[in-house]
This record gives structure tokens, sequence and C-alpha cells, in this order.
DNA sequence: AAAACTACCTGAGTGC
DNA sequence: TGCACTCAGGTAGTTT
């Protein structure tokens, strides 16, 4: 299940077989995504690709006309794909001849002869596009910080925690308030930080809000220097899994010992997830 | 206004 | 073997 540090190694790995490559011709197989895929996505036949980003767990695929390349005013036909992997999404680069997956909903056929294929057995991504901005896109407009980012300050982060009655757990989750933390990072974020998942946020003290910061940072920084955590249906651009999961300490691990002092690990429901944690260290 | 809840979806896993 | 059932979970939209 992709979350931040999957979808940062998906853009990392199609980046280098996209840039500067012409998309030839788009096939849509299975429309009916978490929203449908809009006709106009076909409209990228043709343009070419000049940036692949990320903004929190979307993937951004920038195109303009051949023509345009350089000009970069917004116009004249650039056009931006608005890539979500859901649950279950993957993208894949493979060669023509490669048999469609039954789960293979859009094939994006470039230029050099190889394709981009967006797969999704759940269906709960989505794959938009925009002549527009994508930082005005309704998507994106009212999204948080990047955790990994510049505008993701300490001071930030303590004050709208001082804001938030809500469980902590629940705030770092929240994208308002910073973008792509989802259940497993959560969870293991808590605990290297030693708080409790439903600990109310404004009831945690600077010094402890502030090893939080620093194991968000620590967790997704290190989850997308292993490949991002495989769980289930996740591997990146080239078929490979992860290695994250074999250093969670807690997510998925009830009823087995906690890794710091041998404690049986719990599972509560917390904001409708599961939720992981250990007694003793995480008060 | 903020918080809580729901719908969307299908593959994997479990129990009978 | 196969059927019925549960669970996983990001996000927008709805309800409280």
């Amino acid at each position: 299940m992709p979350e931040l540090p999957e979808v940062e190694t998906t853009c990392r790995g199609i980046r280098p077989h996209l840039v500067g490559k012409h998309i030839n011709h788009v096939e849509i197989h299975q429309k009916q995504l978490r929203w449908p895929v809009p006709s106009t996505v076909a409209n990228i036949d043709g343009l070419t690709v000049n940036t692949v980003e990320r903004r929190a767990k979307y993937i951004l695929i920038h195109c303009s006309p051949a023509s345009n390349l350089g000009q970069n005013d917004g116009k004249n036909g650039d056009m931006s794909l608005i890539i979500h992997l859901g649950m279950s999404g993957s993208l894949r680069i493979t060669d023509a001849a490669t048999p469609l997956k039954k789960h293979d909903h859009l094939v994006f056929q470039l230029s050099d002869g190889q394709q981009m294929r967006y797969h999704d057995p759940r269906r709960f991504g989505c794959v938009l596009s925009t002549h527009e901005s994508c930082d005005n896109h309704k998507l994106l407009a009212k999204l948080g910080p990047e955790p990994l980012g510049e505008t993701f300050t300490l001071d930030y982060f303590i004050h709208s925690c001082q804001q938030s009655k809500r469980a902590i757990k629940l705030h770092i989750m929240a994208n308002a308030i910073v973008v792509g933390i989802g259940n497993i990072y959560a969870c293991e974020s808590l605990f290297l930080a030693g708080i409790h998942p439903t600990r109310p946020a404004s009831n945690i003290s600077t010094a402890r809000l502030e090893s939080l910061y620093h194991a968000v940072r620590l967790v997704l920084q290190r989850s997308i220097e292993q490949g991002g955590t495989t769980l289930k249906d996740f591997t990146n651009s080239d078929g490979q899994p992860g290695y994250f999961q074999q250093q969670l300490e807690v997510y998925g691990r009830e009823g087995k010992s906690c890794h710091n002092c041998n404690t049986i690990i719990k599972r509560i429901t917390l904001g409708q997830r599961s939720t992981f944690y250990c007694h003793s260290c995480q008060k």
C-alpha cells in the first residue's frame, strides 16, 4: 500500500524513463477508478514529458507540445497528469511485448518503444489531467507541507500540536497539517518517539514533540532509502519489492514482543484504523 | 468549525 | 473444493 516513500520510490523509478520522451498514445482499459478517468487524458497523445514530481502522495507528470519545450509559460497546450496510487496502485515501465496484467488499467505508449502501465487491483487510485498549475487543483490546493520539505519546521509542528486536542496519531495523519504520513509510518514514528498514539496532541511536552518531529522525518527518510515498505502488493517501477517492512517495530506486530522491552505489542482501533503500539515504551 | 463517520474496491486470508 | 465472511486502508464527502 503506497505511502509517501513508495510514491517517492515510484517517481524516482519512472522519471529517467519518461523525461524527454514523447507519449505517443494512451490506452484506457478501465476508466472506473476512484474517479472516472477523464477522456481528456487522451489529449496527452503526442506531448513530451518535461518533469516528473511528487506532491504528497500524488505523482505529477508535466508535459508540453514538442514545439513549446523550454517556454514553461503554462499555456500553449501544456498539460499535467495527476496520478494517485491509492491502496494498491503501481506504475511500471515495461516493453510493449510484455503481456498485459489483469489490472493494467492505463497504458502509456512511449516514443522509445517502452510503455508505462498503471496497475491498480483495488482501483482506489486516480489518473486525472489538468491544463492549469497542479498546485491550484482541487485535490492539491489544501494540502499541508511536505514532511521532508523546508516549510515543515519544528516550530510549525509544535504550534500545530498545541492547537489540537485530537489524538496525536490522527493529528500527524491529517493532510491539512502535514502530508504523506499514512497508518504505517504514523505507528512507527510514535513508537520511535515513545508517545502513546491516543494522547491528545496538545498534552505533549515540546521536548517530546521535538522527538516526534525528528522521528517522522527519520522514518520516512529511512524508508525511502530502503525503497519503501512492501505490504502485500507494493513493488517499485522495476517490479522489485521494498525492504522497509523488515524494519517495522510495531506495525502489524500485534501479540509479538517489543524489540525494545519484550512487552507484547497491542492493537487498538483509532480513527477506524488499526493502531499498533507498545504499552510500556509509549506513554 | 471541528471532529467523527462512510463509501469507494478487490485480493488475501480464515473458518466451516 | 468452495463458499461466506472479514480485513486492509487514503481520501473526499457527509453527518454529527
